[in-house]
DNA sequence: CTTTTTTACTTAAACGTTTTAGATTCCAAA
DNA sequence: TTTGGAATCTAAAACGTTTAAGTAAAAAAG
């Protein structure tokens, strides 16, 4: 594929390169007359501009930096894989490409291409250390943060508000007539164990319940150790009457668990998730609990970071969620 | 954040712009004592060269793009997202980028990166357009393409071998008793539905068998689509005693009609899928089906682009898969 | 002790754009 | 006719690398 140049195209018009440079820019400075002729040009050779040199001379790489901590489950994966297509999208409209990367050496080091001129912007998604975050803010190169639930201040994040969720889904089960509930969590990100505590508990006070120590101090990371999370809580003497999940794989986990031991969901025991995965429609019964659009999610996170590459101020947003009622919660009040 | 250069390094340690270039990429033409001076300064001011510029002069990118036809189903985003896993994983290894694309335009046209030096070599995902692989010869940028069906002659494509996948579900089902086998295909991609239905016949005819008329025409295009052909299979006056599903989303509609139509599964009736895809083992009956590892076709089609890159000869590759026995099918024999 | 070869190093061109600063043309106003 | 100022156009520098070609010094060969 022979490579054709502006140098070329310059020629075959019978004009300078600048004047080639300021048609394809769209810029004044060129007759309307010689504008077309350079153009027809363009159109029957389909000349494209060379990128890289377009991109050296501008100190400008038209590329984001998409950092994802680490692949772990194809759960969280596919949580993360929606929030990309939203990022992709809005990338897409914006004419930036996005790169897929992770963090290189013992994960707190940036990937290279940060420091070498090919990022125009970085979005951090999942957790992330407070190491990589200072490391970006040295580098000089704008980002944000999604899905982070360390909100570290002066650091614009995109997130869901889960303490509002979990707020929400204790609601929803109180209202059900649920007294005795107990709640699988996490406490691998403190941050986000916080937050949903503090939901599940100002929702009881808000009925003048506090939650049964026994209940609520169950740690769980994945499917799997949720099931055994769940264990000890079903088979304990009085066990409760609905089980709030913090993600919706714990209660996937949680409520494989249940079968096992041969109680019927949701007659003997209810369950509730956050997040609203793929999954959770599929399962039987179909899983309750709140939903947060990811998509919007990765929208929100290109949206703001272009913001941030332009030198605007921008703020963190905490993204609202929506209660998603399904089969997964037995109403104890019309029997 | 100051931006160093080449040329401040080379200052700063008393020597020529090449010998710094040298060092930085381990060729010889400079003493042992220079090479760790130099060495010494860039691990100081952490310098990294600047990739826009290297790109320029080495007319090399860095890049590949991937290009997905379009996003569908949450199913098929899925599938897609593991092969993407693959390349993703051996991309990183060699330092190769990865920009996730689409085609432009009329959907068949290449994203304009191909032709501005921005990519080394392209990813085709899912079924593409002819256009769009001419196209693709005609830019000179090494190419393969990965899970298209329509295998055309001369271009290096990495599949898996839906023929011997159909041909092996069909052989479970008969030797599970089964005779009357009902098969839900799809006819969009001409290619992939002869593939799927000579497995299917080849099977039958190894055991005397002639497949039903009534029972093979049936067409889907989606979780949706197979309901409804569920529903005119299953209502019918004899009805199959097995359904077998040309992928799992097919299995996975058709599953909730005859669960809606009142049949036990596989009691009443038996489904397989084909592509084993991470619903099929959450769902109940856990779907008996075929798989294909999906995560090791990315690795396949970056492996090969690779070679394809350095100028080596490749060849297409069908990837074998394996059976997947879960709960979806009964055994007719053992009563 | 000269000649050749090797080694170590440097100068400068090249990659393909954008853009600054300057040159030329054109035309209206003086 | 001159003057001045847009409007149009161009030459050349710049971006930060790599590398071909060349030089100088040191080592090997004669």
């Amino acid at each position: 594929m022979k490579k054709v140049t502006v140098k070329e195209i310059a020629k075959m018009a019978g004009v300078s390169v600048t004047a080639v440079s300021f048609v394809l820019n769209d810029k004044p400075g060129v007759s309307e007359e010689t504008r077309k002729k350079v153009q027809k040009i363009i159109d029957e050779t389909g000349f494209k501009p060379n990128l890289n040199s377009k991109k050296l001379v501008l100190n400008k790489s038209f590329n984001i930096c998409l950092i994802i901590n680490s692949f772990s489950s194809p759960f969280e994966d596919l949580f993360y894989f929606e929030i990309t297509r939203g990022i992709l999208n809005r990338s897409q409209k914006y004419n930036y490409n996005i790169t897929i990367s992770k963090p290189t050496g013992s994960k707190d080091e940036l990937p290279d291409m940060v420091y070498s001129g090919d990022t125009d912007g970085i979005i951090f998604m999942q957790d992330i250390s407070r190491k990589l975050t200072d490391k970006a803010i040295a580098s000089g190169v704008p980002f944000v943060v999604v899905d982070s639930h360390a909100a570290i201040s002066g650091i614009t994040s995109i997130n869901a508000d889960y303490r509002m969720a979990t707020h929400a889904a204790t609601k929803f089960l109180l209202d059900n007539g649920h007294r005795d509930i107990a709640m699988i969590a996490s406490e691998t990100v403190p941050e986000f164990h916080t937050q949903t505590l503090a939901g599940f508990t100002e929702a009881m006070k808000e009925y003048g319940l506090t939650p049964n120590p026994d209940y609520y101090g169950i740690s769980a990371s994945g499917e799997d150790t949720a099931y055994e999370a769940a264990k000890k809580l079903l088979s304990s003497k009085k066990r409760p009457t609905a089980v709030l999940c913090t993600v919706d794989s714990f209660a996937i986990g949680a409520m494989r668990c249940a079968k096992d031991l041969g109680l019927s969901i949701p007659h003997d025991v209810s369950f509730m998730g956050i997040d609203d995965i793929l999954l959770s429609r599929y399962i039987e019964p179909k899983l309750t609990t709140v939903g947060i659009d990811k998509v919007e999610m990765g929208v929100l996170a290109m949206d703001t970071l272009l913001q941030k590459i332009k030198g605007k101020k921008t703020d963190s947003v905490l993204l609202p969620m929506e209660l998603v009622i399904r089969d997964s919660v037995r109403n104890l009040l019309h029997k």
